[in-house]
DNA sequence: TAAGCGTGGTA
DNA sequence: TTACCAAGCTT
């Protein structure tokens, strides 16, 4: 879940979805959907089929007992080269360093040097705390989460002042292309206590399978029941909800109240039943 | 190597 | 408001 989300974001859907599969033979078990509904809100939801698919792996290949190495654990779905650094460090004690977007921060700031990848995590090692390789680790990702802050680095606190070669300067980050804009319009079809929901395709490049509120044309003069801003990946939507049918031109299911909690919705449209009361 | 993948917080 | 960016991974 911490794969580039914050702490923040993750905490509340990590205890829920512990609660819900509470072992690794419950999540390999478990439908994929039911996963994709626990984690419906978070994004990036192809973390969620991976991990279902690593939890299968060790149950039936491993007698549901995991890997304890960083080099075991990267064979895993899902599992880089961090995830495993840091599993390995943090729960086993293996003396392995991570580097993570934090850290990186934090290395090329001490160094003064726009450090290639392998180079940073070379020297990462080199600084790793053998003895405690999972505090090490935590306490770098922390003071670059804390102090040596991507835009104001708080220098003046850090720990390693004396030892940092640029005090704080950073090469200039090259920036990212402009965010796409567009408007979209939904239906928000609702009565008996059901709304009209739509699943995407399976072979969808964005979130594949999930639900969401069918789309409908815009501009027909009415002023929208509600309007909201959301983004995904690189396009900021303009977000129109109209209480009009749909169900008459979409194919799709009526999904009474009751059972939207247990759906693999989008953000979005999570976002949308949440404003309307739905959920 | 670089693009694609979600969403929310922050300045 | 806009743009950046987060405990990255896969293809």
């Amino acid at each position: 879940m911490l794969q580039q989300t914050r702490v923040g974001a993750v905490l509340e859907h990590y205890r829920r979805f512990l609660r819900r599969f509470p072992t690794v033979q419950k999540l390999a078990a478990a439908r994929e959907s039911s996963i994709l509904a626990a984690w419906s809100g978070l994004g990036y939801y192809r973390r969620a089929r991976m991990m279902h698919a690593a939890a299968k792996v060790i149950v039936k290949e491993q007698a549901g007992r995991f890997p304890a190495s960083a080099e075991q654990l990267s064979a895993l779905p899902g599992i880089g080269r961090y995830t495993a650094a840091a599993i390995a460090s943090i729960a086993f004690d293996e003396p392995t360093a991570v580097v993570d977007g934090n850290v990186k921060r934090v290395l090329r700031r001490l160094v003064a040097d726009n450090l290639s990848d392998e180079l940073l995590w070379e020297t990462a090692q080199e600084l790793l705390t053998q003895a405690r390789p999972g505090d090490f680790n935590q306490a770098m990702m922390e003071l670059g989460a804390t102090i040596c802050l991507p835009r104001q680095p708080r220098c003046s606190v850090c720990p390693v002042y004396e030892q940092c070669d640029s005090r704080g300067s950073l090469p200039k980050p090259k920036t990212l292309g402009r965010q796409n804009k567009r408007m979209i319009h939904y239906a928000l079809d609702c009565h008996n206590g059901s709304v009209f929901l739509v699943r995407r395709p399976k072979d969808a490049s964005l979130m594949p399978g999930m639900w969401e509120l069918p789309e409908i044309p815009g501009a027909n003069g009415v002023s929208p029941w509600l309007t909201l801003r959301h983004s995904i990946t690189v396009t900021d939507y303009q977000v129109a909800v109209s209480q009009v049918s749909a169900s008459d031109q979409s194919d799709g299911k009526w999904i009474s109240k009751g059972r939207l909690a247990r759906l693999p919705l989008t953000g979005l449209a999570r976002k949308i039943l949440r404003a309307a009361k739905l959920i």
